[in-house]
DNA sequence: GATGAATGAGATTTCATTCAT
DNA sequence: CATGAATGAAATCTCATTCAT
């Protein structure tokens, strides 16, 4: 994907760059695939097919199926607590503020982002105890993010206060989780209006 | 459920059960490591050795694992089915009916129940359509029970009408599913004023 | 099917009948099942199911399911070469005599004679040496047994000798196996005719 | 068939074949040890043996042990009919041509080949509607492929027609398939002069 | 003597992972 | 580095056979 050809000379980096596109394509596809058939139905084949290698290609670059999946995991808990932050500091306009956080989760339900909401939900069926306390960090962390926000904005009196800001980030919260599950299994009438409401 | 008290003095003569218990029996290992270990995770080994059996016994009273387990996803779903329906006619007062209903959920993070609510969020997860379709069903027929019940109360002016009751309930049931996350990753410092707020 | 009720006074004479048809019972069942499925293909299960029995029953009668086999085995033995001996003997004239012959092998082809030429040509693929041994005496006394006829005949006079009699009697038998086959595979096209021209 | 003359000093370092000479090892193996214990007696475990690798390898070149049968008997089934075509076709002489079937057959009773009567005349005993039809299709053909030469050999007048041409073909196929009972199972006296005579 | 419940042993098949080239 | 070949370990399921009642 990116450019493999047009440096000659250098030949450690320019295989320096095809491992990371290497590894950057065994990740996407683990994504995918995790995302489909849940942490033990996605076989190392299926990955290694989605990503167009041969399978021990994986074990080059992951030193085993559970360390890619934490990878895959781990990468998305930093790009979501990125997001989130970036997304509160987006607008000065609370409202904006939150119009915007709320078409992020939106957002999440849409192909890749569905993915990656899809392996996050799926990740608490993993039972393992490791990834459990890094996604229950992960949580405390976004909720906090959120939390915090709410009650400056209240405090300044910008937006109503009819819930405690604790109440409504996990409200907010709870409906990011939830909209997965009906989106991925089908039941996805109400998802418009909803937001407007609370 | 059946008789586990006045058992003789043996103390896991488990050999010689009458077939109906012994289905019982096998049906609660299975809800637990199911709950425990995720669909796949759960071997049929590891579900007879909580069932205090040996493997082949599942196989005289279920086809398959895959059929074990969707008679364990169908008896919670008539249970849960019954229950939601029974607690919505417990009182008069709509304010002590939701307050029941609430109770209901929270009931449902304890120990049993919680294995309930484990299995059937991870049931989402496992990529079988007949399954799937099911779920839908069962969360549609969930989500609308209440809604109705919450317009009634509304039209009778008997609670506030802040939001429409589709999202009411909409939202009263994401807390459900994402509560039972939060619960079992362990983050579970504001269950107890939740529900009071909404 | 015979009488276990008309005989109330000997208990034990009512017994010992019950006994002996359950026996026959499994015997006959064990026949066609085996028949059907092939030796290692027929379960104990399908066979007390097809003798209308459960599954222990069998090994009160015989001590495994290889012995149930042999049982079935020489019961057939016996019959095959009894009969073989009682239609050489039924008629004076050989033309009769060998047009019974004939007619008998036809018959092994019906229902459940068809089961008797299943078994005893699946038998040869079992491995097992004590079978293997019983199976090629019995070949050997039926061929013998026409062979010995068919000389006779030959030197009375009474039949053409365009074929030596042990080449003929190797003729008429392995038309016999080979009919089998085309039976039960469905190619039976020019049966009737093939034995008016030998 | 391929190079197990020149192998280098290792006794067994069967590892590490090309997927090609593989897949034919395991045919090999499979056909030997199909004839000598059956379609449901020949285990994975025994045919991985006898090809000299571990189970799992046998499903890297077929998909099951279905599979594997089905691709053992249709190798089988063309070398079987190009084998008979190419007979046929050897001599101009009708009585050399017949004398090279029947050297044919007699083949079929040595080692290799005689796997290969054995499987064929055991898959007949396999309960499987897919296998019988093919067997039963190339038997037909075998067939027809004999009577079609032995009437335009009578109708030339080169060989008597002291038979009709089906019924000679089917006398000599009857003694194929029997032969190689009679041989299995260690009766095997006559089998020089009989053809002779016919 | 018959039955329902149970099981040890094993069959087929899959999968994560590692060599050897 | 990449790949084709290989495998140990285990998973699901079956089956002949045996207890306990």
């Amino acid at each position: 994907m990116v450019d493999s050809s047009r440096k000659p000379p250098q030949e450690r980096k320019t295989r320096r760059m095809a491992a990371r596109d290497r590894r950057q394509r065994i990740l996407d596809a683990a994504l995918h695939v995790f995302a489909r058939e849940n942490y033990q139905g996605a076989t190392t084949a299926k990955i290694a097919e989605a990503a167009g290698i041969t399978e021990p290609v994986i074990y080059q670059h992951f030193k085993s199926k559970r360390e890619l999946f934490l990878e895959v995991i781990r990468i998305n808990r930093k790009r979501m607590l990125e997001w989130n932050a970036e997304v509160l500091k987006a607008h000065d306009d609370p409202i904006k503020r939150y119009q915007a956080y709320t078409d992020m989760f939106m957002y999440y339900t849409t192909q890749t982002n569905r993915d990656v909401a899809m392996v996050w939900s799926m990740a608490f069926h993993v039972n393992d105890p490791e990834l459990k306390e890094e996604l229950r960090q992960t949580e405390d962390e976004l909720l906090q993010q959120l939390t915090r926000d709410l009650r400056r904005s209240m405090e300044e009196g910008k937006i109503g206060s009819r819930h405690a800001p604790e109440v409504l980030s996990t409200l907010i919260f709870c409906l990011h989780g939830h909209l997965t599950w009906l989106t991925h299994v089908g039941a996805v009438h109400f998802r418009n209006w909803i937001y407007e409401d609370i």
